[in-house]
DNA sequence: CAGTATCCTCACGGATACTG
DNA sequence: CAGTATCCGTGAGGATACTG
């Protein structure tokens, strides 16, 4: 979805690949607070684009067939009317969260050496 | 830089942006990898680009600023002719490794179930 | 060698409208 | 309700040329 699929410099081993494609996930803002919302309990599609918040229909219908396909979310329609579609994260979901949550432990653990950091050299260029 | 800094639906705490602005730069292919490729030694610019391949002179400069601007990576010159100038991950980029190997090591872990989805969904998803 | 400056493309994603 | 279809603007990023 998005990460380049094909032909890299030929440098980039299957290995490589498979690990751009999560490290891209992760980098996509509307996946990661899906699957966090998704982590308490099951939601349904508008449910969660109120939960979300900010995010475009169509934002949140690729996102999730992308999750899906990447076997991250089940998608479960009941066939009532009006329609209702449950959206649940897998075991793979889940376990999805541990990885990423020591990512953004280690956000907020050095938030303020980054922010320190990024001052620096903000006034640092600014003379320049 | 790669994050919405600005007016999100105001839901947004500090503590949201911190952690999307690094889940942002380990989404971003050719910091993960310029920060990789500096773990075991400091390398010069160019040597850097050949390392990474692939990537543009242009990118490699902006990719090196964010880290630089973030504290990741430090930018040592040397006032020789012709110029020499050395990039070193600092103590924060290498602690940074820690969280990122995590989620490399995911990724390689279940990587078959990845695939084994992807097929599934993709065949699913043929005879529509 | 280590950049900066410029141009140009295209695909990501928002807004809107329509449908089973 | 839960989508799909379409249009469209913006900006990320490659290619190229130039410079201290």
């Amino acid at each position: 979805m998005d990460v380049t699929e094909a032909d890299l410099p030929a440098h980039d081993s299957s290995d490589c690949k498979a690990v751009n494609a999560v490290l891209g996930r992760v980098g996509d803002k509307w996946s990661v607070l899906i699957i966090s919302r998704l982590g308490d309990r099951t939601l349904r599609f508008n449910e969660l684009k109120r939960e979300v918040g900010g995010i475009s229909q169509r934002m949140l219908t690729l996102t999730l067939r992308g999750l899906e396909r990447d076997g991250l979310v089940t998608r479960t329609v009941f066939a009532t009317v009006p329609p209702r579609v449950e959206y649940e994260l897998t075991a793979l979901g889940h376990s999805l969260r541990e990885p990423v949550d020591a990512l953004a432990r280690w956000a907020l653990e050095h938030q303020p050496e980054i922010a320190a950091a990024n001052r620096l050299y903000d006034q640092r260029s600014q003379r320049s």
